[in-house]
DNA sequence: TTGCTCCTCACGTCACGTGAGGTGGC
DNA sequence: TTGCTCCTCACGTCACGTGAGGTGGC
């Protein structure tokens, strides 16, 4: 997306970049679902990378499009950084059924989002559905009204 | 949907139709989001019908899916119990302009709800195509351990 | 009469919004 | 130096959750 040199971004930077506030980013540190630099000195600004502003924007996307709580999405976070870290700490040394223990439950995390997906696009569909069926009312009405 | 006779349906049971809690429909009513029968005694039982069900149902809907606040949806029920009010008063008695003029408001309502719903499709649509994007790669990484 | 659901306060919670007063970097 | 954005409390708000104590209908 952004193909700028990686500098550091400040807050505000980053929340207008995903379309929030700053106040959000900061609570978001504070229930431990943005990570946070240890090492920041008391009232010093915190300092962003273009990675934080794709971490920030998948969470939104996944709380407005999906509806889930903050604590699921920490839940979720937290499960993926898991993996993660299995992932780096495993990736040539270990065995090969560590390695599909790994991937297996990575799908299975995958599939339930997709499962999740495809149900709110199938009420929104039905949704759309009935919106275009009373507007086909209503403009049935209107060209009778015009004749 | 309900073929059942139009009996009287106390909250607990609109709740559990709608998959919601009784406080949550207590709350809409204390909002001015649902009607509440003005004549109810202090202490009183609420009063509810099939037709209280579908509107809880509908809000919901909304709310859920599109992300709309409780605010907005009074604004959108409020101008939808004016447009059906003048529908009646305005039904054979008065004049064509009045009646096209009504319609057009309606279905401009309507396009910009469909429209609302087509964007959250297609942000749902991305999402789901990038999880399935993940889903593959991880497929064929596993069957390659697998061979 | 016994349960159950209902009622009305009223305080708690989640996810921030919104100043208040002060410090820091271009 | 002047603005601007940043900082940390801390209280307010929206949309309910959750008891507390009491009344009402099958």
């Amino acid at each position: 997306m952004s193909t700028t040199v990686d500098r550091p971004l400040r807050i505000g930077e980053v929340a207008e970049l995903t379309g929030t506030t700053p106040r959000t980013i900061r609570y978001y540190e504070e229930i431990g679902l943005l990570p946070g630099a240890a090492d920041r000195g008391e009232g010093k600004h915190r300092c962003y990378t273009s990675r934080d502003v794709d971490r920030v924007r998948e969470i939104l996307r996944l709380k407005d499009l999906l509806g889930l709580s903050l604590e699921q999405l920490t839940k979720l976070v937290m499960a993926e950084n898991a993996r993660a870290e299995l992932r780096r700490e495993y990736q040539e040394t270990e065995d090969a059924a560590t390695q599909r223990r790994i991937l297996t439950e990575a799908l299975e995390h995958i599939d339930t989002q997709i499962e999740l997906v495809r149900g709110r696009r199938r009420a929104l569909a039905e949704l759309e559905q009935e919106l275009l069926e009373k507007q086909a009312v209503g403009r049935r009405k209107l060209a009778k009204l015009e004749r």
